[in-house]
DNA sequence: TCGTCAAGAACGAACATTCTTTTTTTGCCG
DNA sequence: CGGCAAAAAAAGAATGTTCGTTCTTGACGA
């Protein structure tokens, strides 16, 4: 081999690839995917044309890895969560969980709940971002199946409780914590684990 | 007012309209909003650009429409399904509610379910879209809030409950529901009524 | 016969991507 | 240790296509 390289530095170019990748999902936050255009994406980053597609080599693959990164932030926070040494009743662990979306998004400066509501739909129609999607989902429900067996042991759920079932349940509450909370900003934590509590509080005897 | 109009009838307008909304649907349901063509909605419908064009004035306005129609389709079925006349306890009533959204989907032979979840998307970029949404959501609220109310009375919740709190926590179960649904379509009503059910179980006293 | 409805060709803007040129980085040799 | 060559990286102009919308023309009902 008479290989003389001269590249630049890994680190350079990871760092280069997320400075695409944030000012990407910047754009998708503020205008969806596919009415951002790559005009606006390269802008965005500070770069070039050249720059940007030597990093991602269309605008789907960036698209690609936007969805990812933002589905990927959200699942993340939620597998550390629900392993906690003293396990707490379901409305607690929701309120813990939904806590943590929040303040992901506050953390990356980036509005990632609006970027996973694009990947959501964006999903249904790239089998690609639908294979990612499902992956995620399938960790987010391991956790919560994880817990769920805790809780049961715990005692805040009832023995013969299906800890599958339990996990689907709950963590079906999320999209819907998501999307309550861009039509309704204030929407908040506390009142959503204010509900399933008052869900599970059994009816006074008559 | 010197108008003359040799007008269609307003039925074949109201039919025609439908035409293109109902194409745009499937193709929104195929590709998204803003991957789908106008070309791609004129084909499907049928007609040609000029009549496309003389019953919605963009492309914009059309996307508004179909997102209104889906959205509204899903919110449609949970008004009548909440006011039976014998109440039933949350799980019973989460199924029926979940199973009347896939029959919908059925109903239209349209995917509705897809169409909503470009909506939610949609909804993050078009403040008109959002507007849209937010009515439709406060409307389900108010349905599950009545529903609530019932509930307490009947027994099924406690009685110190907040219809409020209730109503958003039961409500938010369903985009999940149908995000689920989209990734795995095996996800079925009775399942999620169960996880609730289990949720809902007291724990058996030790 | 007038005015709406519809068709479909035509147009111009926008856009993703490529190509050309310039700049930067790195390994090597004097 | 410092310039040199080679190749990658980056810039930004250029390109060819796609797409939303409009315009022209004809058909049809009142």
């Amino acid at each position: 081999m008479i290989l003389r390289m001269p590249k630049v530095s890994e680190e350079h170019r990871a760092r280069r690839r997320d400075q695409i990748l944030t000012a990407a999902m910047r754009c998708a936050a503020r205008e969806g995917f596919h009415k951002t255009t790559m005009s606006a994406v390269i802008r965005e980053s500070g770069l070039s044309a050249g720059a940007v597609y030597l990093y991602f080599s269309s605008k789907q693959e960036l698209i690609r890895a936007v969805a990812g990164t933002a589905v990927g932030a959200v699942a993340g926070t939620l597998g550390a969560l629900t392993e906690p040494e003293n396990v707490v009743p379901p409305e607690q662990a929701l309120l813990a969980t939904t806590s943590r979306i929040l303040e992901v998004g506050r953390a990356h400066d980036v509005e990632i709940i609006r970027v996973a509501l694009q990947a959501w739909a964006e999903a249904a129609r790239d089998p690609a971002v639908l294979a990612l999607l499902h992956e995620e989902i399938a960790g987010i429900r391991a956790a919560w199946t994880d817990y769920a067996v805790a809780a049961i042991a715990a005692g805040h759920l009832a023995a013969d409780a299906d800890p599958v079932a339990v996990a689907r349940t709950l963590m079906s509450m999320l999209p819907g914590f998501m999307l309550l909370r861009l039509v309704d900003p204030s929407t908040d934590p506390e009142q959503y684990a204010a509900g399933l509590a008052a869900l599970r509080r059994p009816a006074s005897p008559r």
